[in-house]
DNA sequence: TTATGTGAAAATGTTCACAGCT
DNA sequence: AGCTGTGAACATTTTCACATAA
């Protein structure tokens, strides 16, 4: 596998989590039949500042042309293989709990090559439900997951008294992507990636910004 | 031009997301009966360093005590205080598909002083359905919901056609808050805060961070 | 002439290491 | 002694401004 000449090295966090944002908005314009874009104009539709835009594309390579702007199709798909979705991604959902049940049924995991091929829970009278067209299945069923469909990330959707353990089940399985959508911070080794989803920690940060624009406006109107 | 630089409570965006993480982890060492707790046991249940958990609670204030730890009560309700959770936030919901409901169904709301006052349809169809126990209100409620009863933060769970209209609606009732879990970058004034919750963006930071696992496996062994 | 790509500057965020208080 | 609070060093991220290429 020669990587060297196209291999781009390193790009920051903070770009890679933008790239995604960049990657919806040429999907949107190449459904609409755009062809080309500026910078000014793709920024301005993932609601970044050009500049930004540019840096974070320079870290994937020159794939614009000067004086013209970038091709939509290219860049989708330069951006596409940057973030690795080339492949598909084997998910499964963990804990049929209301929120598990409305992320089984969620249509927008299917839109970019994420297959949702297992619904599981620790739970003997949840198991063998039907939820959303699939029977729900038993955890000691993720090696087998792993092992003959390829399952790559777990979506934790559990109570948070069990997400640690339903994590130790994932990893031990042998995950090593983790969306974690319970209120706990998860005990995981280095080579596990966890990205964290909590509404109460979101809330709590719009309160902080509300809060502070009623001192705003009482100190300095 | 003009701007005051020196702001004397400006507490920086990166530790105020650390903030709830941090009254979580207080609030469960509360209910353990813990009295009081140092920076290094605070910042490993919170998964922070101690350095940075000590840097942030300095932006609040000097509520420890050398030598000893924190008073977990006291700290809890400075940074309770300092999030602007002592008053209760009224949040209504909008857009009653699956994660409309499974939102509408979710407990953790209440557990911080988030009170959820109204579920909200566009759909005429939807509009008088209970949903939760509450029967789902039309769109026009939102003026009532503001005026009489504080309604403060709007969570968009609409399909991403919908969330600008939802949006724009929030806003001209007065929201100044907003949670949105479409797929969508929403325009707002700028004295408008929103947060964006995206499911596949989450997904594709994951594929990012396995896919370069592999290439490292592959280039350094 | 136009709009990208990028060094350099500025701003923001994190870690270090130790002074200062109990 | 022990642990917090913080200035200073370091690292990352964002913005600026312009050389560069079509």
């Amino acid at each position: 596998m020669s990587t060297a000449a196209t291999t781009p090295r390193g790009v920051p966090d903070a770009s890679v989590a933008r790239l995604p944002g960049y990657l919806r908005a040429l999907t949107a314009m190449s459904q609409d039949g755009t062809a080309s874009v500026s910078s000014e104009e793709l920024a301005s539709a993932a609601g970044v500042s050009s500049a930004m835009l540019r840096k974070d594309l320079s870290y994937l390579g020159s794939y614009g042309v000067r004086g013209v702007g970038y091709d939509v199709g290219r860049l989708a798909s330069e951006i596409a293989s940057a973030l690795g979705l080339t492949k598909d991604w084997p998910v499964a959902i963990v804990g049929m709990g209301n929120l598990g049940r409305a992320l089984a049924a969620y249509r927008g995991f299917a839109e970019r090559g994420f297959r949702v091929i297992a619904l599981l829970d620790h739970d003997d009278r949840v198991v063998g439900e039907e939820v959303a067209g699939r029977a729900v299945r038993p955890m000691t069923d993720l090696e087998v997951l792993v092992e003959d469909h390829g399952l790559a990330i777990g979506v934790i959707a559990t109570p948070p008294e069990g997400a640690q353990a339903a994590c130790d089940r994932l990893l031990a399985a042998g995950v090593r992507s983790v969306l974690n959508f319970a209120a706990v911070v998860l005990a995981v080794p280095p080579e596990v990636t966890v990205r964290n989803v909590d509404l109460s920690t979101e809330l709590q940060i719009l309160a902080f910004h509300g809060h502070r624009g009623d001192v705003a406006e009482a100190v300095a109107p």
